[in-house]
DNA sequence: CGGTCCATTGATCTGCCTCAATTAACGTGG
DNA sequence: CCACGTTAATTGAGGCAGATCAATGGACCG
């Protein structure tokens, strides 16, 4: 992964100078630990001592419900953080999973903490990052009450988008490191009928999905047909700021 | 509503220094603005230049969708930001409406960003704020993929919860000011359902609600129901943390 | 008292779940 | 490189929680 991902997603939101951009190239590439596919790298009720940052692959927010059964709350893409609200919370209310093989910087959360106190511009990056993972729950409460077809659309629209806000989306396609058991507990399906729904969007010319690599021909119609508009995820904000 | 509301909300996370404690209470005491039931406090895609703070009454976060219905995605009650991150992100992506009468304070954003940027405590209360809503949101999530009678048991002990935590709770008593129309808006399913569901726990002796007035008899036997655990809510977090 | 909003009840319908079995893809060791 | 076990995806049949449609009853209010 380039060694400049978060700093090119932060900086979609504020300018910063040169000086905090090498504090943070430095921080997010001296400890680096890699997880196998479907292991934890953070449990529920754990107390991490480090901010856990994805550097590459896919993990998921999630939690056991008293039934067992596992419901994923967010897809965590490279650039996403696992838990920078471990600053201010101390205890994890939800575990971390990777979905494939995973890279992840493991920053020291006293010092991120005490940087983000000096530099402002840091302090409201990471605030932004914060307030569009919150957007995205949000999204995802009204995604859970409406039909699996419009449901799953969408989330493969916003699944689309932030790959290609990180230059992960190349003509079109993607990679999609999740099983269909996994869409299903994202979305509070079964896997049976994400197979169906699956289908349903294959047929209608809407995707093409096989291995876990996805193809939207016509990024449009599917926006169409999953309600989908991305001001919700407030991208390049700071440029349109420095537009004004 | 006692003028340090959300001071004593704040100091639940962060100790707070009577300088701050006082520079709070003014802010939100200086601009107060009411709103009839049903009226929009803020529209989706305002952009505000005040941070709405609930002062009292209840309000809600909420969605028009395609199809011309309405999703709630939160609830906000006394000491509740409408919009903080409209000091970070420029545009609502949701709108708020007053369901009761409201008492809304308008805290100027820049000041508040401001004093948010000298005042370190401050900062980190705000943090845990957002943060705390967050959690809220994930629970959200879960509870729009369970049955009916368990998400809205769960809804129920969220409120019961957080009205607690206001002192607005006397005698596992609570006002709850949302018609049942809008609690289904709020759990995603028809008032109809809500209805028989709310039916099924009177029946079951979990809850008495008449005009808008909760009592719950046995908050643990509710918990029960609804698999709630207030963990995630991380109330007195501080107080916690002080003790160590 | 008459209108309006809200809650309730009944009957019917359907999207999604459940259960169960088959096929395809994948990795692993012989 | 093929045989085999394992995991993932697909297909079918039947059931149910919750939606929909429609009507009634109750509370509040001018």
């Amino acid at each position: 992964m380039e060694p400049n991902l978060l700093v090119r997603k932060l900086e979609g939101y504020a300018p910063l100078s040169d000086d905090e951009k090498s504090l943070i190239e430095k921080m997010t590439s001296e400890n680096i630990k890699t997880y196998p596919a479907k292991s934890d790298i953070i449990a529920d009720g754990d107390r991490p001592d480090f901010v856990h940052l994805v550097l590459d692959g896919w993990a998921a927010r999630y939690k056991i419900l008293h039934d067992g059964s596992r419901r994923i709350m967010a897809f965590l893409i490279p650039g996403d953080f696992c838990d920078l609200h471990i600053t201010v919370l101390r205890q994890m209310d939800h575990g971390i999973m990777a979905l494939s093989p995973c890279k992840v910087a493991r920053l020291d959360s006293a010092r991120l903490s005490e940087l983000a106190t000096e530099r402002t511009n840091l302090t409201k990056a990471l605030w932004w990052a914060t307030l569009v993972d919150e957007a995205v729950l949000r999204q995802w409460v009204i995604n859970a009450g409406r039909p699996a077809l419009a449901a799953v659309a969408h989330l493969l629209c916003e699944l689309h988008q932030r790959m290609k806000s990180i230059g992960l989306v190349t003509d079109r396609q993607l990679e999609l490191p999740v099983t269909q058991a996994e869409l299903a507990e994202a979305t509070g399906m079964t896997p049976v009928h994400i197979s169906r729904t699956l289908q349903n969007l294959r047929q209608a010319g809407l995707i093409e999905l096989r291995a876990h690599s996805l193809f939207i021909p016509d990024i449009e119609a599917l926006a169409e047909t999953g309600g989908f508009d991305d001001s919700y995820l407030h991208l390049r904000e700071g440029e349109k700021r420095r537009q004004e």
